[in-house]
DNA sequence: TGTACATCAGTGAACGCGCGTTCACTGATGTAC
DNA sequence: TGTACATCAGTGAACGCGCGTTCACTGATGTAC
């Protein structure tokens, strides 16, 4: 094969490069000379497409919530509407994502290097949690639960990246290699669900569980 | 004053300074010349007493553990023994740890890279959830719960992990600069304890909150 | 269809930088006799 | 109490390294006439 002077799809072609790199050493890891050697360009080609490294960067992890969110709404979809076990089943689908790409998932929700963040992420994100959001209203509605949607989902989202982080970071297996994360996830939502709905759709929600993952 | 040869308490200087860097700039940010140029030392001073930069921090994520758990001690013992709120000032006080010194906070839970983890850091962290989970046995002999004390002590430190994350890495607040972290956790901590204690007690533990930060 | 030329996407060499670590050394301390 | 000497905790200069970024450049593309 010969190898042509103009690349033609450089820019993608260094996101991806980005993201593997990411995936493979760490965000730290990371650095831009490397993913030029992995797309076979010089360390000088990024500059025709992007200001500088953080471009890139902003670039990976706007893709990666878009990911996300599209593995959130697959999950979402196969499982039956107003049943626990499909918010659960978007939980392990937020799980799964971070095992997958453990430093990605960190630098979606870890700390910017004081720099303001990028406008795509910050949109990419918040349809990420938007989806969560209009799911735990279909989950409301459906099981006549009073009280704000928003909040049952900022408390679900907070345990279930509680769970994800403490996974993928060791935390759990520092303490003992005992600890069933699935049970942690399914038990606790399971309850912070079940102690909002009324009374008579206990025996439709507990079944379907252990679904995903 | 007169600059002496001899430090004299070089090992403790250069931690207390690398702890000082972490949290000015970061785990990412720090160096170990900045330490020893804040310690008022030679760039060579440090291997007469640590082997490589990795063992000074992790010295001081090892001292952070220890704080961490001294903290929460602190929370717990001026709150009454089995009422839910000395489980709930705990859970503030770990955050208010992390919104201290959020950068160490992370290189604690964070992941290491890639070296077997040192063995006091073990140490020490077991300690800090061997404590939780010796509260939560307290709670439940107190509130007649039936149910495992470790598994109710890992939901409550993901939910608490969970929080403090999204917090210190500024997430809440891309989505919303309304949400109230200290309501998400009050919250669902009331909710995950209330859905496992019987009848009765709930009066009592139903005020006594909203007593730490 | 052919040619002139502007535009664009790459090259490759070089830069300055701060880092972790090593080296032979030197000044201070403490112990044996 | 005094002296010789081993030990130890520092110094400061140097190293090799990989990084992000810039520079003048060159090869390819595409458009105007």
């Amino acid at each position: 094969v010969k190898k042509p002077y103009h690349h033609g799809e450089l820019r993608q072609a260094l996101i991806d490069a980005a993201r593997a790199l990411v995936r493979e050493k760490g965000s730290d890891g990371f650095s831009l000379s490397d993913a030029c050697r992995k797309a076979g360009v010089s360390t000088a080609a990024p500059y025709r497409h992007f200001a500088d490294k953080h471009e890139i960067l902003d670039e990976v992890v706007a893709q990666g919530f878009a990911d996300l969110t599209l593995g959130m709404q697959a999950a979402a979809t196969v499982l039956p509407a107003g049943a626990s076990a499909r918010i659960l089943g978007m939980g392990h689908a937020y799980l799964s994502f971070a095992i997958a790409e453990p430093a990605l998932f960190r630098m979606m929700f870890g700390q910017k290097p004081d720099a303001e963040p990028d406008h795509l992420v910050v949109v990419r994100g918040k349809d990420c949690f938007g989806f969560v959001v209009q799911e735990v209203m279909s989950y409301c509605a459906a099981n006549h639960v009073e009280g704000d949607a928003m909040l049952i989902a900022l408390q679900l989202w907070t345990l279930v990246h509680g769970a994800t982080s403490l996974t993928i970071d060791g935390d759990y297996a520092k303490i003992s290699d005992q600890i069933e994360v699935g049970q942690i996830l399914s038990d606790a939502s399971d309850r912070l669900l079940f102690s909002l709905a009324r009374r008579g759709e206990q025996g439709d929600q507990a079944k379907g569980k252990d679904h995903v993952e």
